[in-house]
DNA sequence: CCCCCCCTGCGA
DNA sequence: TCGCAGGGGGGG
């Protein structure tokens, strides 16, 4: 479930569930899925065993659990997870038969809610979350909290300023009180990257992915090759609104699900896929001018745009030549 | 800054 | 069998 607003509807699912509770127990099934552990697996279940989770934050689409150690060292630890392109965070509660279940059980043979289980954590009321991951992209592990840069809130659901050293190279994302607009939409036009590589770009600004690059910038009429340098300020402003303006779409309808793979902690889909202009849709009708939408790749990567709506800007007349 | 890598599984 | 998939990090 990997772009911000998956990840967000998986924090808030999760909350419920672990706030306040203790870990007893955790169990590495894979030990790829802790290749950015420290120490290896032993060393995770060490770091978390009888820790007590004090919230569940999120910055972009990195998400922590902030661990209140009994030992009181300072100023602690987080629980990383990270779900890559296909991983989930899964809730089997104690207290509600066929929880972990999808919510459609007549939808054919119903697939097993386990399979590519990587890791579970048992908490002290009994609930198990179960961290799925068919393609060994994400991960779970630990790391020491540092202060923020700029002394603000971390991220979502933060209560101070502290993150995870390994969250501390990644930029704010939109949806953040804290995050500086102008700033980002100034190293925008600094680079001569294309700017879908550039909103993709997590040191830049957050949480974007390729669904909602490619939604923002047709939202926006921009085309992704268009280089950073040759935005206006107007332009990348509203780019970076447009960028905001879907997410917060998408997380308001459970974000964006194509199959079983990408779902909330319950197991259910979102609804945004419907909802998608370009993304997904290469020969459809561009909804707002009815040119068929096109696809190319880029760096590996399928970009959707609209020829017609979506014009590339070419460079200004440059400074350093005639 | 581009290209490669990390992986598994699905549908054309 | 191949191409493709919503992420990110590192190397040349």
């Amino acid at each position: 479930m990997p772009e911000l607003p998956e990840v967000e509807v998986v924090r808030r699912g999760l909350l419920s569930h672990v706030l306040g509770r203790r870990i007893e127990t955790t169990e590495v099934l894979d030990d790829r899925t802790a290749r950015r552990q420290a120490g290896g697996p032993a060393a995770l279940a060490a770091g978390l065993e009888g820790a007590r989770i004090a919230a569940v934050v999120r910055r972009g689409k990195f998400l922590w659990w902030r661990l209140e150690d009994p030992a009181g060292e300072d100023p602690g630890h987080a629980l990383m997870t990270h779900l890559g392109m296909s991983g989930q965070l899964r809730i089997r509660s104690p207290h509600r038969a066929g929880a972990h279940t999808s919510g459609a059980p007549s939808e054919g043979p119903a697939a097993d809610p386990l399979r590519h289980r990587r890791a579970s954590f048992r908490l002290d009321d009994g609930t198990v979350v179960d961290f799925l991951d068919q393609r060994l992209f994400g991960g779970v592990w630990t790391s020491p909290l540092v202060a923020s840069a700029d002394g603000l809130l971390a991220g979502e659901g933060s209560p101070d300023a502290l993150l995870p050293r390994d969250v501390a190279h990644v930029s704010r994302d939109l949806l953040d009180p804290a995050v500086d607009l102008p700033s980002i939409a100034r190293r925008l036009r600094t680079r001569r990257a294309p700017v879908k590589s550039l909103l993709l770009a997590q040191d830049i600004v957050s949480g974007i992915g390729n669904i909602y690059a490619d939604e923002a910038l047709w939202a926006a009429r921009a085309h992704h090759d268009t280089a950073g340098e040759d935005l206006s300020q107007v332009r990348a402003h509203r780019l970076l609104r447009e960028c905001a303006a879907v997410m917060t779409r998408a997380l308001a309808v459970g974000g964006t699900s194509f199959d079983a793979l990408y779902v909330n902690v319950d197991g259910r889909s979102g609804y945004f896929a419907r909802s998608l202009a370009a993304y997904g849709r290469e020969g459809h009708p561009c909804p707002r001018c009815g040119t068929a939408i096109r696809r190319v790749q880029r760096q590996g990567r399928s970009c959707y745009w609209c020829p017609r709506c979506q014009r590339r800007r070419t460079s200004r007349p440059s400074r350093s030549t005639l």
